[in-house]
DNA sequence: GCCTAACCGAGACGGTACGTCACGTCTTTTA
DNA sequence: TAAAAGACGTGACGTACCGTCTCGGTTAGGC
């Protein structure tokens, strides 16, 4: 579902000809063919998108209100899915989520401009909250729903509240991957730091460790 | 010193009229003057700044060589000076050091532009080197000595890498200040994450781990 | 008949659910209330003309294969009849033949909309041709006739070609009404007009040259 | 002088960068090449002149505020230089007259677009009316001027008002060339006519005809 | 006190992209 | 099968900026 429809909400179905989803698929496809082919970020416009899509332009304006909206769903649709996480220990499920921030880094890196289409997203506030909404806050509840049922079992600290234990296990991580994606995003990473941080956040008088 | 002259090397300095410095403030002045009024980034055009600084385009190409390393130099200008350590413990230090990246996220979201700046300026890979170079590398060389001077006071261990170290306390808090500039600054915050995090970082052989 | 029908050929009357004539009506009506209201030319689009009528783009298509050959069948509908002849002398039949294209001149500068049709027509010599031989062609060729049964009759001069007189008779009235359709058009021009002319075009050997 | 520095009144001429008088002849010249060459009237876009004179299209658009604007350049550059009366009689200088008007029909004919190109303009009443006052009210003016003098030297009736007069004289080949651009407009013609027309409009009892 | 080179403002220039609109064609559903 | 509705590829519209290039007019040395 677009941005622009989850706006304007359902439309009646029977009416005229119906858009095409083939053509919506040519579009996000071909934008980020375009930007796999390292067309700098600026030079993409709707009209060359349009053209390497085979589309007009207003087709894609019927569709999205502008590059940014546009980019929204191509950044949705290049997101790789979200971690299935054990839930066997605390450790093993942030490590998981911490492996999971790593490699988006490294997707990332990879297909570089990814990376600076998110970043050019927030140069509208309506664009960011859009993107924020969709894809970044659904995983910061998982991470937040991950530290609930460690401060639950016992394996984590009930003193501090779960946003900054959330952002203490986190923030590391993600400074790297998307402040920094220039930086050592080696394998192990995720274990290393999740040890490093859980080391003072067990709780004080721990009876059993559960490990 | 703009980003364009670092690049082009010194002007031998005596044919013709000089490059009036007035001009050159003007130019900068007139952009902050726009991005403050809350002009959308996508309208602050080389056009607009200059009718804005009362200058000819031709006077801003003379000195930048397009929009983006303009806006380097418009950053350098509005970035808040690094503050200065006491350098009493490493405690102090880093609470120090993470204020300033909290009040930085305050400043940001006051102005909110500035933000949106430097998102933006990740679109393309030579801005963002400059900016990271001249801003955001001395930063974390400060923030690295910091660290290495807490490992040799023996106040943090020594078996994680210093690197490693730095992301561990600046990066919660960078992510709360850049990446969810609407999330919640509270003062005091720098000091309980740094107690949070040092709780595990303290040396193992440390008589007392908690104070 | 329209131009479009009469250059398809007879359509075959069972097949089908047969095509609306109030559609036909309906599109050709509102082309002229668009007109009236005063919509310049150029606004008046295919697309418009089928809101105002309430009608798809299709079904206009399906009758015409254009803009203009609308406006043929439209200009064709706002043509006032041809008038009557009194056949009791060359000089009435002239007469009411100028006075017919007087009024046509006026009439074009109430609504002056037609007038500018008319004109825009000349710009394909297609659509120039079927409204020359269905609305003025026939017009010419009662003016012909007229100058014929003149020459029969013994008020004309026999030895300037039919083509020749007519110009002369209508042209001046023509131009005031087409060419200059702010000019003066007082009533009594055409008695005037014919007069004048008629004084030396009377057979040479004619008794009485002027009544 | 274009319509729309007519329009705008003098422009102060020192500051910045004079406009290009060369641009503007490879506008009007670009123009005509296309028309010359057939493209349909319709397909003349000021997108397409700008194309083929090599020039920006805001360029365009900095001279003539549209299509409609420019044409009326276009169509005056293209219009042959009204011709040398003799004022030997009014009979020469009729002769002229219409030899002038017959040869724009002729010339017309082979160009046949620049015909429709004046049919267009008669779309906007602006536009019309520029090309009016600046081409087809001076040409009526030597007209009238003529019928003046040969009202003054009694070789015409001055019992018909001169506007009157004029129209009869220019009326039948205006008709021809203008609106019946595929009518005969043989050599000669123009004496025919304006000796079938003298014949009646000599005074009534002129003492001496002066032949 | 000139000379001259580079500066400065203004704005024209060839381009390119914007977002809108109309073109004429093509699916849809409904009648 | 016609009809209304409206999506579709195409391409022109008029505007705004891009970065470059003249213009006339400063503004500094160096002579």
């Amino acid at each position: 579902m677009s941005l622009a429809e989850s706006g304007t909400g359902v439309e009646q179905p029977g009416r005229g000809r119906p858009r095409s989803e083939a053509v919506e698929r040519a579009i996000i496809e071909g934008t980020m063919k375009l930007l796999e082919e390292g067309v700098p970020l600026g030079e993409v416009s709707i009209e060359r998108i349009a053209r390497t899509a085979g589309v007009g332009k207003a087709t894609i304006y019927r569709r999205w209100s502008g590059k940014e909206e546009l980019f929204v769903d191509v950044l949705r649709a290049a997101e790789p899915a979200d971690p299935e996480l054990p839930g066997t220990s605390l450790r093993d499920d942030l490590i998981v989520l911490l492996e999971s921030v790593r490699r988006r880094g490294l997707a990332t890196r990879s297909s570089a401009i990814l990376h600076n289409v998110r970043a050019q997203m927030k140069s509208s506030p309506r664009i960011w909250a859009a993107y924020h909404n969709t894809v970044v806050e659904p995983r910061r509840r998982i991470g937040l729903e991950v530290v609930r049922r460690g401060q639950e079992n016992g394996e984590l600290r009930t003193d501090l509240d779960r946003e900054l234990l959330y952002d203490i296990f986190v923030g590391p991580m993600l400074v790297r991957a998307v402040l920094h994606p220039d930086s050592d995003l080696a394998e192990g990473l995720a274990e290393r730091m999740v040890d490093a941080l859980l080391a003072g956040l067990r709780p004080v008088s721990s009876p059993e460790t559960r490990h």
